[in-house]
DNA sequence: ATGAAAGCGCTAACAT
DNA sequence: ATGTTAGCGCTTTCAT
């Protein structure tokens, strides 16, 4: 690679820089470094010298050391949890597919089961200056929010409409959802049991169990608590059905606010012969596990389209397109499976 | 944020930096860096000083100065295509879970519809220096591996065992998987016929359709090129299965190269009643989406813990635990649902 | 249109 | 155990 300035402490090799390339093309480093950025303030002949002396030596920039020079990445943070669940992976691809040329790199990263591993992955993050971040939940430490302030650059959280933002909001609203389930459900169902997910998932656990209690309010319908369950694991829909169906036989209805615990609650009913007579009904809260699935009630909720405007807010932030917090609220569907 | 040294060229607002926090707890900057990187190497009394004072100013370290000062980045590099497909999900979560409590950061890029963009995207995922790089995918352009071998980092192929790797590669056999699936329906059927998805997919696409061959070949049946065909896009098996049942009626058996081609297809033969009686079967290459579907044989490979081995692949190579490139072949099983 | 100088916030090497 | 010095490879600013 050529001569490096007298340099006793480095390890000799190190890959081509804008200097190799500039003493190639008999430019300075500095006209290399501006052909990168606004190729056309290069004249074409020099441009031309440029991309023949970075070909030749297989020049690739370092985003690092730009980075550091300017003040700023190329990087949007995303963090969210289980990509084997088809709702956050749909919701990561809008993210992704939402770049489109622009150029843009997404640092994933795992929120873990906690707020408190949450912090550690956000600080982490920050660590590398992202340009952006979009996190897919709604439920903070005090100093994920703090760090998440003082970094001064765009957020979007997505999962909730969350009445708390940190800063922008991209979602839609869990209350209205399952209100609208169990809304949907009343019509020909008066004992309908709700089971949830363990409260760990914050503000979104509770606004799906508002939502439940507020639609039981619209029929006239007093909640029964013996019919309020919480799920020990994604898994255990099948053990959560029958046992419902055994201890409060006349439940006439429920809701699963997992598509884990919907999918395996309906391979049970099946099992059990509970479909002909249809001995109770079943409705998930997603509907991508239980597509397939007859006669099960959910939501389509537009995963993807979330995580493309998400990343579009921030892109539009970047731009200075629009310089204040927004709030989009995207809407859903019920779904009825035969 | 105090003092800076004297520079009229910047914006006066930047984050802390080890020098703030050096300048309140009474130490040398360098004391500050020691601290973060191997907090044993400094006094328990300067330990808490040190941590006082990023707590007092929310001092987050900056990575990308780090990073150019030691020639190395915790990043590691994931380019897969659309997460929506359950199969590469997995592995881009066995990949997330697999850095535990180790500190990298999976940047993830989507390769694109052709090696062309993956080569712009390989260029992009480089110039921010990863220590490391997984791909799923096998075919690339000849710059592509270039760049590659050029960055001195390990990288990890996912996707098919290929003959002609970079460095190393995690997968299982795309020839051996379809092989067996046909050996399995040759047992019953005789006039079995394949859907591959367009030639795209590089190498993986021809390892099927020779693992294809090469069970029908086992079984002594020759090759019907009628009963061969390329799917336009992955939507389409349904359309597909209409048009064979059609044009070559005695089709006994089919195996879609992809489950979404599957899916549909299972679909459609029970829309038109050819399920009782039984009048073709249906074998899906992958088990994630037609899991719930009834009569489909299928293969159930284990994605998730490819990824984690591919992470772990790059992480001992990156603590020097391993030096040369590795080969790690993991088996499947055949699944028949009821 | 091009170049020279300064410095981004750290780490490695060499003191002390 | 802690400090000093010299960069890492770029971008910003200012000069020509």
């Amino acid at each position: 690679l050529g001569s490096r300035r007298a340099n006793t402490h480095r390890s000799p090799r190190t890959r081509a820089r804008a200097t190799d390339v500039a003493r190639i093309a008999n430019v300075s480093q500095m006209t290399v470094s501006r052909f990168l950025r606004e190729p056309h303030t290069v004249t074409v002949g020099t441009q031309r010298r440029i991309a023949a002396a970075m070909r030749k030596i297989g020049y690739v920039p370092n985003r690092l050391a730009g980075a550091l020079a300017a003040n700023r990445t190329n990087i949007i943070c995303m963090i969210t949890a289980d990509l084997r669940n088809p709702t956050l992976a749909a919701t990561v691809q809008g993210v992704c597919d939402a770049i489109g040329d622009e150029v843009y790199q997404i640092m994933l990263a795992m929120s873990g089961r906690s707020p408190a591993t949450e912090e550690r992955i956000i600080r982490e993050c920050l660590s590398h200056r992202p340009c952006g971040m979009l996190i897919h939940n709604t439920t903070h430490t005090a100093l994920s929010r703090r760090m998440l302030q003082d970094a001064d650059i765009p957020i979007v959280e997505v999962g909730n409409m969350t009445r708390n933002p940190i800063d922008s909001v991209v979602s839609y609203s869990n209350f209205d959802a399952i209100k609208k389930l169990t809304e949907h459900l009343t019509a020909t169902c008066s004992r309908i049991a709700f089971v949830g997910l363990a409260a760990r998932y914050g503000d979104r656990a509770k606004s799906r169990r508002d939502g439940y209690f507020a639609g039981l309010k619209q029929a006239g319908i007093k909640p029964d608590s013996n019919r309020i369950i919480e799920a020990p694991n994604a898994k255990s829909g099948g053990q959560i059905l029958t046992e419902l169906v055994q201890s409060q036989p006349d439940t006439d209805a429920v809701i699963f606010a997992g598509g884990d615990l919907a999918y395996d609650a309906v391979l049970e009913r099946r099992r059990r012969g509970w479909e002909e007579p249809m001995r109770i009904a079943i409705a998930s809260y997603d509907e991508a596990l239980v597509r397939s699935l007859p006669n099960v009630l959910s939501l389509r909720i537009p995963r993807y389209d979330i995580g493309r405007r998400a990343l579009e807010t921030i892109l539009l932030r970047l731009r200075g397109s629009i310089t204040e917090p927004t709030r989009v609220e995207f809407p859903f569907e019920l779904l009825t499976s035969h």
